[in-house]
DNA sequence: CATAATGCGTATGTAGCATAACTATTCGGC
DNA sequence: GCCGAATAGTTATGCTACATACGCATTATG
């Protein structure tokens, strides 16, 4: 027959109850529509991330982007090479401290960025089409409860 | 002073409002917290899932498990070759297909999993209070919709 | 000025996820 | 019965994410 062989769907028992589980599954979900969509641009969605942070921060130290965005300052080195490299972002340095480089988004960045943005809006409009605007902002609500405990009941 | 730097937070923009962004910092956090708990018995969530699977299925072929639970065949092997090194699951042959593969839990298998169902329970329940079990419906149901766009607003 | 702390970078290891290719076996059509 | 397609499992491999330890230059502190 079609594709329905002997598979009776096994008993998951209360697994899909679990947060970890449900998580895992959503995020991935979600992973996969927003790295479809950006692939063509060879941009991950953390690279995205950071150009946007840079947009409205020009000039950041690379500690306080990694920072703001959960990243680890040793795994955002090799992450910010790849678009140094592209032309798209640039370290320059920093009047007053030898030590530290100011990150910017060049012109080409500037431009790629918006290209990104608009791909964002689109999946992220997908997504929310599927929960409804205010089912968004109750998932927001408690995913952010779930990330930070001291979040509270707010 | 302690450890509050001259760092003004960054202006992080709309992305504290994207999906994909908050899952990706609930679903760590989570993580976080089922690996810290499990981390003493060595096991990893989706090891925990396939011991739980094959309680409730015993018999069940290797496809049928890593499809249920998401993972993929291939790295399901080396997964289950370390609960089986380690005695806590076995393979056998299935009467009527010699290239199938049964997947059983052993007696220890058994033992230990009752131990982690009850350290699961823990933090789950500790993930819940943070967010009260009617927001925990709603989350789960939300996050099905958007692991599966067939779910609809069913 | 010696020492600690900071900002950045390198090296390394592990886990997760994905693809291609292989063996053994079973199935389908003839 | 035989041959090609499909299936179950496995191996090999690469890439990304994440974590830790360490080193180097620079700046701050006492």
């Amino acid at each position: 027959m079609e594709d329905a062989p002997n598979h009776p769907p096994p008993d998951l028992g209360h697994l899909p109850m679990l947060l970890g589980h449900a998580l895992r599954r959503a995020q991935a979900a979600v992973l996969h529509e927003a790295q479809a969509g950006m692939a063509e641009l060879d941009i991950r969605p953390a690279q995205h991330a950071v150009m946007q942070v840079l947009h409205r921060n020009p000039g950041l130290r690379q500690s306080q982007v990694s920072q703001a965005l959960g990243i680890q300052r040793t795994n955002f080195v090799p992450l910010f090479d790849a678009l140094e490299r592209r032309g798209l972002v640039e370290r320059r340095d920093v009047a007053g401290d030898r030590r530290a480089k100011g990150l910017f988004l060049t012109d080409a960045g500037t431009a790629l960025l918006a290209r990104l943005d608009r791909i964002q809006a689109e999946y992220e409009a997908r997504l929310t089409a599927r929960i409804g605007p205010d089912g968004k902002q109750t998932l927001l609500g408690l995913l952010a409860r779930l990330s930070d405990p001291a979040f509270g009941p707010g």
